[in-house]
DNA sequence: TCTGGGGTCCTAGGACCC
DNA sequence: TCTGGGGTCCTAGGACCC
């Protein structure tokens, strides 16, 4: 177990997050919408098959959040005003927020592109992370929250509970009063389905989860997961902040259409056009694709992938596109198609 | 709740080799 | 021979995150 720094001089992890960062971007050039519910996502068309990408708080009170089918949006919300995503905006605004970031005496690991985590020296993170507000602020305009942490997962989860504008700490000191009675899908790494799984083995809790018998957790969850479970269920993790520029280990390209496909020849372009556009990504990573994985979502929702491992790695439009048509042919395809998509992933450097 | 798009990591079974 | 045990690679799917 270790203890935070007791000297003068502590280090620590702050995780910024930006308050509804894509509504906010969508505000600022809408200033008229200021106060509304406001969703953003797909082509702004509530008819269209397309999910919420960013809620308002507005829109949040009437229930719609990320993820939602922006048709269940609009029935909760009627009144929204619902914009199309424009990721190249946000991206911009992104970096902004990111170059603001590293003007301050912090380590900075982009996260996404309305997070990061900082590393810090400060003898006050509430005052540095005051700082860092008022900096994003006064470059960009848009409002952010500040988890404070004794490592990355302390402060992640520190940010869920500063929200919004907000800043809140978390660590080892009141880690058990603030995160033992809570679900385990509190933690950063649990999902609702692990959730489940767990309540099967009677553990409900965080507490409960930290407690629990790492053999009894490595035998339902894999040697792996198990045992890291509990580990997350005591807030340890890991406090290193780094800024080496991230290394991409897939690129990938998608599409759900509007209509189901059942054509084959159109399947087939389809695919062709989605292995062009991973071609064109592979190019400009400037390393070869190692292998190559088509997804084919059938009608209703069922998702089936295949993937090759290449005979030589390449970087060329023409094989890429021949080896995504080769897999794409190991499919069943006599039924309705919602959603094609093609892979390539890099060998690991 | 008729369920996007872009990623990461882990698991488990089979193949294959020694 | 009818039986090993370990190691690694390949593949499909699951879970999670932003």
């Amino acid at each position: 177990m270790t203890t935070p720094p007791t000297a003068s001089f502590s280090d620590w992890v702050l995780h910024v997050d930006l308050d509804q960062f894509i509504a906010a971007v969508e505000i600022a050039r809408h200033p008229e919408l200021k106060g509304k519910p406001v969703v953003v996502g797909g082509q702004g068309d509530p008819t269209q098959r397309a999910v919420v990408a960013t809620a308002s708080y507005e829109a949040r009170e009437f229930g719609v959040h990320s993820g939602m089918p922006l048709r269940t949006a609009a029935k909760r919300c009627p009144e929204a005003v619902f914009l199309p995503s424009d990721p190249p905006a946000y991206e911009a605004v992104s970096e902004r927020v990111m170059a603001a970031l590293r003007e301050l005496p912090v380590v900075v690991e982009v996260m996404g592109w309305d997070e990061a985590f900082l590393g810090v020296s400060a003898d006050d993170p509430e005052s540095f992370a005051a700082e860092v507000q008022r900096a994003v602020r006064d470059e960009t305009g848009l409002s952010c929250s500040v988890g404070i942490g004794d490592n990355k997962a302390r402060a992640k989860i520190a940010t869920g509970f500063a929200k919004p504008a907000g800043i809140y700490r978390l660590t080892s000191e009141n880690w058990v009063p603030v995160m033992a009675h809570r679900p385990p899908d509190a933690l950063w790494g649990i999902g609702g389905r692990t959730t489940k799984k767990l309540a099967e083995l009677g553990i409900t809790t965080v507490g409960e989860l930290a407690a629990a018998d790492p053999e009894q957790l490595a035998a339902r969850f894999g040697p792996t997961m198990g045992p890291y479970f509990r580990i997350l269920a005591h807030g340890a993790g890991d406090r290193e902040v780094t800024a080496t520029p991230y290394v991409a280990r897939s690129r990938s390209r998608e599409t759900t259409f509007q209509e189901n496909l059942t054509d084959l020849a159109e399947i087939e372009r389809k695919v062709r056009e989605l292995a062009r556009r991973v071609a064109e990504d592979v190019l400009a990573e400037g390393r070869p694709a190692a292998r190559v994985g088509v997804k084919v979502r059938f009608a209703p929702f069922i998702t089936q992938t295949r993937s090759v491992t290449l005979e030589h790695r390449t970087s060329d439009a023409a094989e890429l596109e021949r080896a995504a048509l080769t897999v794409l042919n190991r499919f069943e395809l006599g039924r309705p198609v919602r959603l094609l998509g093609v892979r390539a992933d890099f060998d690991r450097a």
